[in-house]
DNA sequence: GGGACACCCGTAAGCGCTTCCAATGATGAA
DNA sequence: TTCATCATTGGAAGCGCTTACGGGTGTCCC
């Protein structure tokens, strides 16, 4: 039932030095492109090393050098876009910086301060999203002992952050809805489980104040799909946000699925209650109506992050300038706008 | 504009053996929970430990221990469901096995013959989705010294291969189509991209052939949504799948953008075109219709990943067995079913 | 009370790589 | 021709950790 693995033993420096007739000083040299070699040494070394498959091993590289060369991502979950940007924009610049990413993934991980503590041992830096159970964890297993980056969290005195934009855009979107004419909003949404959605949640109330009027207390929800489903039917049961004319949801996988729920129950979107979102995922355009949403440059997110933890390490980088970037309110029909035409969709 | 990264000397076994005031012999075996110390030196150990915020160097363990417990994952992008699940099931699988996991992704990278032999320094074995020119490079690049796994792809001789099922649930889907009552079908997408679709279109073949009819060539588009929006754009326009009335698409994305630029054109579906896809995606169960698709475990397929490569590595582990997932027809409204009722939605 | 035995523990030898330092040979100047 | 200079090279130390190996206790039994 099973075979062994007659892999042959590796090829060292040493069977690289031998194979080409120099010492493995020369071979380090060589492969690492330093000057101090000639190109004959250099041309007899590459020629063993590609002869004997050599792959150097980088933890001995990393014990001479006292480097890994590798950053953590440490994220909840994966699910979605937001997930999939941030760290396609993160690998992308860490990799153009010339580090590795090792991937952690918290969610479901009984033991987490174990598992972050694995992943530190091998890493220079850990971009961690959010500050909330999962950030903390991290800072509780590292101490102060490896540079750690927070995506979207609040910064503290010994963790620095980044995050994009929320309040104003939140604000906009508010205004945005009551220009529509729309009298009953609600923030479907827990401002306490993200500073993401707390600064939403503070936006939207912002908006309300500034016409003298007083924003409704937000519906605490959590941010996944059958929380959506939950509100729904829980508001076509006349339970939640009575009366609402406009709902701001939280992020968009939250909206689509209250919009989709609504929708089968007879509700126009947004004849009857118009519903907003965060986010721009795919299925936001593809929905009808669309979903008007704010786009958030998580990519960008994803690279900053990297940009920064390598800056963090070289000492680098001004310590605590938190980082903010800007978003996009994108308007599409589930706010009142007039759907766009085909040809100027995207 | 930049300040130091005060950063104090990382503690290593030595300070925490001296302040514990013991050897690093003892270190080690106290936190590797060896049973060969005393309960009195381990708690003296791990109060050194906790102290000095010890986070032990992974590299100079894989130096003494020769392995390093991590796994690579190639992936060429990570946009979409399908990537994002099979990272999280392979993830999750080898952190259940001990192992960290570096990610590489391998679109847009100048130099990827590089980039793979960097992450292959610092893993037991690599994972990789696809066995085409990304598959290719990292076999060119790593020859035999890795065990490599090749996800969704063909296996050769040096290579393994687990995959989901493809050519059953294509035949019944193309059959499902057929009985109804549609006559005109035609295959979306490029056999010759992946295995994956070409198995697709291979079962889609086949359905026609056990009827004695003679399936259409493929219309050979890529994967994403704009060739989606591209072919939509030759069908209305009479170019492409002249006559249609049933689209199998070689996946969801491409399903979704299809039918979402028909159904703007005025054409109808299902009534006027069925249109299924593959993956199921989130945005397939709230477009209306829903969308028809194929269901893969492909988070069993990023698990099954992860614990074979293990077997590999351990010698434990059939050669060459090929794996195959099965796979499950989601049927909505797309093909022409009656849209399911919301209590049943899922 | 002495020997055998467990049980812990420290010593030291590497793991594969980088890099400082000294040695070598070649080169040019005197 | 001789000596200083330079470009290359090899020797060797050391990065932090694991793990035989052997020595030192304490215990038990005869």
């Amino acid at each position: 039932m099973s075979s062994a693995a007659p892999r042959p033993p590796a090829a060292t420096i040493y069977s690289v030095a031998a194979a080409a007739g120099v010492s493995i000083a020369s071979v380090s040299r060589a492969l690492q492109g330093s000057s101090e070699v000639s190109e004959r040494t250099r041309a007899k070394v590459l020629a063993a090393a590609a002869k004997l498959n050599y792959v150097p091993l980088a933890a001995a590289r990393s014990l001479a050098v006292r480097h890994h060369e590798a950053f953590a991502l440490v994220l909840p979950e994966l699910d979605g876009p937001y997930f999939s940007e941030l760290m396609m924009g993160f690998e992308a610049q860490a990799s153009e910086l010339g580090h590795s990413v090792v991937l952690l993934m918290t969610a479901g991980k009984p033991d987490l301060e174990r598992a972050v503590r694995q992943t530190a041992t091998r890493v220079d830096g850990l971009a961690v999203l959010g500050s909330g159970p999962t950030g903390r964890a991290v800072v509780a297993a590292l101490g102060a002992a490896k540079p750690v980056l927070f995506i979207a969290g609040d910064d503290t005195d010994d963790v620095e952050g980044i995050r994009a934009e929320n309040l104003d855009s939140a604000r906009d979107l508010t205004t945005h809805l009551i220009e529509h004419g729309r009298h009953r909003l609600v923030f479907v949404g827990d401002p306490t489980a993200a500073p993401d959605v707390r600064d939403r949640y503070e936006g939207f109330a912002l908006a309300h104040q500034v016409l003298g009027r007083a924003p409704a207390p937000p519906v605490r929800v959590g941010l996944r799909e059958r929380d959506g489903i939950r509100f729904a039917q829980n508001l076509l049961a006349g339970d939640d946000a009575h009366g609402a004319d406009a709902l701001v949801c939280a992020n968009d996988e939250l909206a689509l699925a209250i919009m989709d729920r609504l929708t089968r129950a007879g509700r126009r979107v947004p004849a009857d209650i118009a519903v907003v979102g965060w986010d721009d995922v795919m299925a936001a355009r593809y929905v009808r109506p669309g979903l008007t949403t704010v786009r958030q440059p998580v990519r960008r997110l994803g690279e900053l992050a990297a940009t920064r933890l390598h800056g963090l390490l070289r000492g680098t980088a001004v310590k605590h300038s938190l980082h903010v970037l800007p978003t996009d309110l994108v308007l599409r029909g589930s706010c009142g706008c007039a759907e766009p035409p085909p040809s100027a969709w995207s």
